[in-house]
DNA sequence: ATGGTAGAGTGTCTA
């Protein structure tokens, strides 16, 4: 069983790249982030006539995230209950015996500004959500692009990086504050590259010089994370024309 | 140094 997470950086410019994900990496879950586009306008005909089921919860321009999947989602949750919030950055739900989120963390901007306030704010918040998750069900599946590199060796360039946005000290406990709950961070202990980048940006040719970061992650409760086989970065979709500044990325659970 | 590229939507904001 494959699962993906991808921030789409607009669904409406990467419809041609989902659907050959769809097609021809056929994953039971895909998560995505950033559709930049209200609910209304997701192409929810396109997945449906590809087999799969679709929900999301988006916005005009900024945000906006959607779960697809072979298997009817249940007991759909839209944003953070303990949060209120008009930003659109959470949907989750029971996809068969897991307990699936996908989110997009605030990105901060700055250290030190209001956006990184609010970014820290939604971090706490979204803790006590996975709490309480990890209270109600046994398995369960956390995805999306969390704008935090956990590690020095998850950017390319540590020293250049340290304290700054993505990098800064409370971004990352609050990363390792969300791993202390039963968390299983599976992309680094399943690493099957090195580096394990998801996010080069567009500019100065980064992708092309391998000027990269983790900020794209699974978490997986305990129970799920001894089904864990491998995980990989689907660089070339990256690669593609006219990619998303962001790769998708894919683990692989025994069924 | 406060750039640089892309996407939304049309003058900037966000990343």
């Amino acid at each position: 069983m494959k699962i993906i997470t991808w921030n789409v950086n607009s669904i409406n410019v990467r419809q041609v790249h989902l659907e050959e994900i769809l097609k021809d990496v056929k994953p039971a879950i895909i998560g995505l982030q950033e559709l930049k586009c209200e609910t209304a306008s997701f192409p929810f005909d396109a997945v449906k006539a590809l087999g799969y089921h679709a929900i999301a919860s988006g916005q005009k321009a900024y945000n906006g995230v959607a779960l697809i999947s072979e298997v009817e989602p249940k007991d759909i949750d839209v944003n953070l209950p303990n949060f209120e919030d008009d930003q659109q950055r959470l949907i989750a739900a029971t996809i068969g015996d897991c307990r699936v989120i996908n989110v997009y963390v605030p990105n901060g901007q700055k250290v030190g500004s209001e956006k990184y306030e609010y970014k820290l704010r939604w971090l706490s918040a979204f803790h006590d959500y996975l709490k309480d998750t990890l209270e109600k069900y046994e398995n369960v599946v956390v995805m999306g692009d969390f704008n935090i590199v956990p590690k020095d060796e998850d950017v390319y360039a540590p020293e250049l990086w340290r304290g700054k946005i993505l990098c800064s000290d409370q971004e990352r406990t609050a990363f390792n504050d969300m791993l202390s709950l039963g968390f299983v961070d599976a992309l680094r202990i399943f690493a099957t590259q090195d580096p394990m980048f998801t996010w080069w940006d567009y500019r100065q040719g980064q992708f092309e010089k391998d000027e990269g970061m983790r900020i794209d992650h699974f978490l997986l409760s305990k129970n799920i994370s001894s089904r864990m086989m491998r995980s990989e970065v689907l660089r070339e979709v990256r690669a593609k024309e006219r990619p998303s500044d962001h790769a998708p990325v894919a683990i692989y659970l025994k069924d």
